[in-house]
DNA sequence: GGAATTTGACCTTA
DNA sequence: TAAGGTCAAATTCC
C-alpha cells in the first residue's frame, strides 16, 4: 500500500511517527520528573491519537473516495468529497467573491438568484451506514430547518432544501440542500450555500441541543439532513479552539493541575468516517497549529454519538489535500468545543513551537 | 401550543 | 418554458 503513497502521504505518516516518538520521550522526562498522574493519561492520549491516525492511514482503502468503516464500532462511514462549485483558495477558505457575495447578501435581504451565485458554495458527499440505525446524515453541528422538498429531473431521488433555524431571528441566511445520490443511496450529497452568520452555530449547540439524530431521523425519516458544517466556521472555531487552549494553557504552564480528566479514548459507537476532497483543502504550508490541535481534539472526543469520529483519508488521486482540509472539519465536527478532551490537555503549544516546516 | 415538516404554488433563471 | 429554488399554509410532532 505504502507503495502507492504521494510523498505527501508518506510525509504525513512520518511526521505522525514523530510526533508520536517525541510524546513517548515526553512521558519519560515527565515521568523522572512529575509523579501527576494525569501527565501520563496526557501522554498516552496523546500517543492513542497518533496511533489510530497512524492507523487510518494504513488503511487499506485509504486510498480510494469512500471511507469505509472498517472498525467495529465505526458505524456509518461519510464520503465527504467536497466539489468546489464555487473556486475554493488555496487554504480552504472562500474566495473573495464568495466572501464577497455573503456580505453582500447579509446586507441585502431581498437574496436574489445572482447574488446566490457569488455565495460560497460546495458540496460534501456523506455516507451512511444503515447498520448504524441511521438512514440519514447525520447532523453537522448546525441547526438546519427545512424549508422545502423537489423532485429534480433525472434524478431518484427528491432534494431536500434546508436553511439555518436562525434565519429570521439573526437573518443567517445560510442554506443547504440534501440529495440522496442515485448510484449509491447511502451516499448523501450535502451542498452548502452561503455561511452562517448566526451566533447559534456548532459551538452553540452546547446550549440549545438541537434534536437528537433519532429525532430528526424521525422526523425526517427519507430526507434527512446533515452532514457538515461551513467552512469558515469552522475557521473561526479553530480560532476560537485555539484560543481555548492558549487560556488552557496558562493553567498548564503552572503545572498539571487537578482537572478531570476525560475518560480513556473509545471510539464512539456511531460514528462516521469522514474523508474531504478536491479544492476545498490545505495547502501543507497552511496547515497551522489549529488544524493539527483540531485534528487531535475532535479525534479523540466521544462526546457526541453523531459527529464525533471523523476519519481523515487521502483522496484518490493520492495526495493529502483530502487529509488536510479534512481537519478543519474535524474541528468542528464535534458540536461544541467545551467538549473536546484536547480543551482538558495541559499541553502546551503555542504558534511559535510549531514547526513551520510542518508536512513539508 | 410552539416548533418543525410537508407540500403545492409561485418565483427566478437559463 | 422547463427546471430549480423558495414561500407559506396546512399538517404533524413533541
Amino acid at each position: 500500500m505504502e507503495g502507492g503513497w504521494s510523498w505527501e502521504q508518506k510525509t504525513l505518516m512520518s511526521e505522525l511517527i514523530e510526533g508520536m516518538e517525541f510524546a513517548k520521550q515526553l512521558r519519560v522526562h515527565l515521568g523522572s520528573t512529575s509523579s501527576v498522574e494525569t501527565t501520563d493519561v496526557l501522554v498516552q492520549r496523546i500517543l492513542s491519537s497518533y496511533e489510530k491516525a497512524l492507523l487510518i492511514l494504513k488503511w487499506p482503502g485509504s486510498g480510494s473516495t469512500t471511507v469505509q468503516a472498517q472498525q467495529a464500532n465505526i458505524g456509518a462511514a461519510v464520503v465527504n468529497c467536497c466539489v468546489p462549485e464555487s473556486p475554493i483558495s488555496i487554504n480552504g477558505s472562500p474566495t473573495s467573491d464568495d466572501i464577497d457575495g455573503v456580505f453582500k447578501d447579509n446586507l441585502d435581504h431581498q437574496e436574489n438568484s445572482k447574488k446566490r451565485k457569488t455565495q460560497s458554495r460546495w458540496t460534501d458527499k456523506v455516507r451512511v451506514s444503515f447498520e448504524s440505525g441511521l438512514e440519514g446524515p447525520h447532523e453537522d453541528g448546525f441547526s438546519w430547518r427545512k424549508y422545502g422538498q423537489k423532485d429534480i429531473l433525472a434524478a431518484k431521488y427528491p432534494r431536500s432544501y434546508y436553511r439555518c433555524t436562525y434565519r429570521n431571528t439573526q437573518n443567517c441566511r445560510a442554506t443547504k440542500q440534501v440529495q440522496r445520490s442515485d448510484e449509491d443511496p447511502t451516499i448523501f450529497e450535502v451542498t452548502y450555500i452561503g455561511t452562517h452568520t448566526c451566533s447559534h452555530g456548532q459551538a452553540a449547540q452546547s446550549v440549545p441541543q438541537p434534536p437528537s439524530p433519532e429525532k430528526q431521523e424521525k422526523r425526517l425519516n427519507h430526507h434527512n439532513s446533515n452532514n457538515n458544517n461551513n467552512y469558515q466556521q469552522q475557521q473561526q472555531q479553530s480560532q476560537d479552539i485555539l484560543s481555548n487552549l492558549r487560556k488552557g494553557l496558562s493553567v498548564n504552564t503552572n503545572g498539571l493541575d487537578n482537572r478531570e480528566m476525560e475518560p480513556p479514548f473509545t471510539f464512539p459507537s456511531t460514528s462516521f468516517g469522514y474523508t474531504r476532497t478536491g479544492d476545498h483543502c490545505f495547502s501543507p504550508s497552511m496547515l497551522d497549529e489549529n488544524t493539527f490541535l483540531g485534528f487531535s481534539s475532535t479525534y479523540t472526543s466521544p462526546s457526541t454519538p453523531e459527529s464525533n469520529y471523523f476519519l481523515c483519508q487521502m483522496n484518490s488521486f493520492g495526495d493529502a489535500q483530502g487529509f488536510e482540509a479534512s481537519l478543519p472539519e474535524l474541528l468542528s465536527a464535534n458540536n461544541s468545543s467545551a467538549n473536546s478532551p484536547i480543551l482538558n490537555m495541559d499541553f502546551s503549544l503555542d504558534p511559535a513551537e510549531i514547526d513551520p516546516n510542518f508536512l513539508l
